[in-house]
DNA sequence: TAAAACATGACAACTAATGTCATGATAAAA
DNA sequence: TTTTATCATGACATTAGTTGTCATGTTTTA
């Protein structure tokens, strides 16, 4: 085996193991102790952090974190890393923003001028908007951990009614909308609620579990009509054109030729509150038909604002 | 210098360089033809795709893109890009899906079984929630293309009115709730408008453009209010809570010690239409002061939907 | 004080890389 | 058709690099 080949092996053996001797390497890879010591020079001479410890229980120690056997990238592949850590800029907290720092650095600075000036256009042409948010998420990793590590969570939470303790299992955790969410389930309430990671005061204490549980898309996937109800609205033309761009809807428009638009489909119960706003803001572009609940919210809604505003302003 | 520096060098060289002659490295790099065709055999056996043309004006041509020297990661610096990846899961369309898919593949191959474990939990317990939109963008790439370098567009684009051609100067591309947009300089109108990438129908045409324009920071950046008008609003406890989870207002909410708020901020008039749906929804958990303009439109809309609901249903 | 570790040097044996020269094949240009 | 520029490959001597063995030191701990 070639000598580059073999000191990529010891480099990523090295790195894993973090502390050894040279007697270790040299019989893992059959080669005399004094290789061994000429390899580690090497090593160390192209950047590795390795350290030696002197005399007896002494050895070698590598300081950096588990190092991945050299990778080659084609230009178009850094782009696309450079392309995927645009889409975390707005966001004010981030987990491993010190990693995806220290591997924006290592791509740019092996990237030729010509595509250091594609990054930079990828940088100032392509943006994933994000509310910019004033709010501090300071347990992020914490809590992303916790989720990860599959521990249940005493926490401090900040809610309506003022700061409560929480004893929950996470099933995950996702950004909407710039704000970290974590739904979990709160063996107080016993059921799967949602909160927000900025809320989250402190974390008290965590504890393993030896089971798995519930994970982030089986949640996201779980959503299920327990209480159908009718959803029957006429759309005019604009009013399919808005409904269109809200997700939560546009499965259902059926477009008729003339452009209009018809929804019939069962929603849950539940919704019926969630969807009021849009049906309330679409005004006439959009005649509810069923459920009569919904009608009746938005013509209370629609009463409360006239008597507000009738007469006196 | 080591055969494999100097192999690398040749590497970058030639991948940059697409098309030479052995002559032409060995001028470079200072060694004899022989020992580039040596070389040259060893890049190939190591997987570089390059093949030789036989005769005069033949030569060595590389066929992948131009690749990086190679790099090492730290498994947290792997996990990090993953974890960018993730916040593009949601999307429908992506500009570099066949990049980042190769990207992700070449760093789990070459991660260690434990590692590989923590990057399936990032993937299963951290997400970047976006609608899952049914809406194809199938000239993302191609307006991206047009707005990194700087070309301006003549399209087909589908309003409101119907499918128009349009002439165009593209500030930048953006992701917001699952849709693409397009910021540009309208050439008819005069005017920077918001374009749906999704509804750009077809691109006829670009043609280039010699100077630079605006970049979408500097878009983001310009918003300035050109006809200000006194927005005046106060809010209950339920307002306050939910004008703070309005990116466009929650810069401007004055909490009282009573939990309720105020809003006394000035916008562009502009704005008035599009904080409608907001005031709206809030019904008596805000009250709108100011501007009058508001007010009436709110007034004429609850009389709308009061009319619609009012009787008949 | 002995044992276990790193550090370093010397040197012979071995292995690999390099340049030179030669020969051949191929394709385009003269 | 001939010449020229190119790749392809082999042989071989020369040079450069790698490895193992042995020797000698140093440092730390049992």
């Amino acid at each position: 085996m070639s000598k580059a080949k073999r000191l990529l092996d010891i480099l990523v053996f090295a790195s894993a193991k973090k502390k050894f001797t040279a007697q270790e390497i040299a019989d893992e890879f059959h080669i005399s102790v004094r290789t061994v010591h000429r390899y580690i020079l090497d090593l160390s001479d192209m950047g590795l952090p390795i350290y030696a410890e002197q005399g007896r229980n002494g050895g070698y120690t590598v300081l950096s974190s588990k190092l991945l056997p050299p990778i080659l990238f084609t230009e178009e592949e850094a782009v696309s890393i450079f392309f995927a850590f645009q889409s975390l800029r707005y966001y004010r907290d981030l987990p491993f923003d010190a990693e995806i720092n220290s591997v924006a650095q290592k791509l740019y600075r092996s990237l030729q001028v010509d595509a250091k000036g594609k990054v930079d256009k990828v940088r100032s042409y392509i943006a994933f908007w994000n509310p910019t948010r004033t709010i501090d998420t300071p347990l992020l990793k914490d809590t992303l951990e916790a989720a990860i590590e599959n521990k249940n969570i005493h926490m401090l939470y900040e809610s309506k009614g003022g700061t409560t303790t929480k004893h929950i299992r996470p099933i995950g955790v996702y950004a909407h909308d710039g704000l970290w969410y974590l739904p979990a389930f709160d063996y107080t309430k016993q059921k799967v609620l949602l909160y927000r990671v900025d809320r989250i005061v402190s974390i008290v204490s965590t504890e393993e579990n030896k089971d798995e549980y519930m994970n982030l898309e089986q949640w996201f996937g779980s959503y299920e009509i327990t209480q159908p109800v009718r959803l029957h609205v006429q759309l005019t033309q604009e009013g399919v054109r808005q409904c269109k761009s809200v997700p939560f809807l546009e499965g259902t428009v059926i477009i008729h030729e003339d452009g209009s638009g018809t929804i019939d489909s069962p929603i849950d119960k539940g919704e019926i509150a969630f969807s009021m706003p849009l049906f309330l803001r679409l005004g006439t572009h959009a005649r509810v038909i069923e459920p009569q609940e919904l009608i009746e919210g938005m013509r209370k809604h629609a009463e409360e604002i006239l008597q507000m505003y009738g007469h006196a302003n």
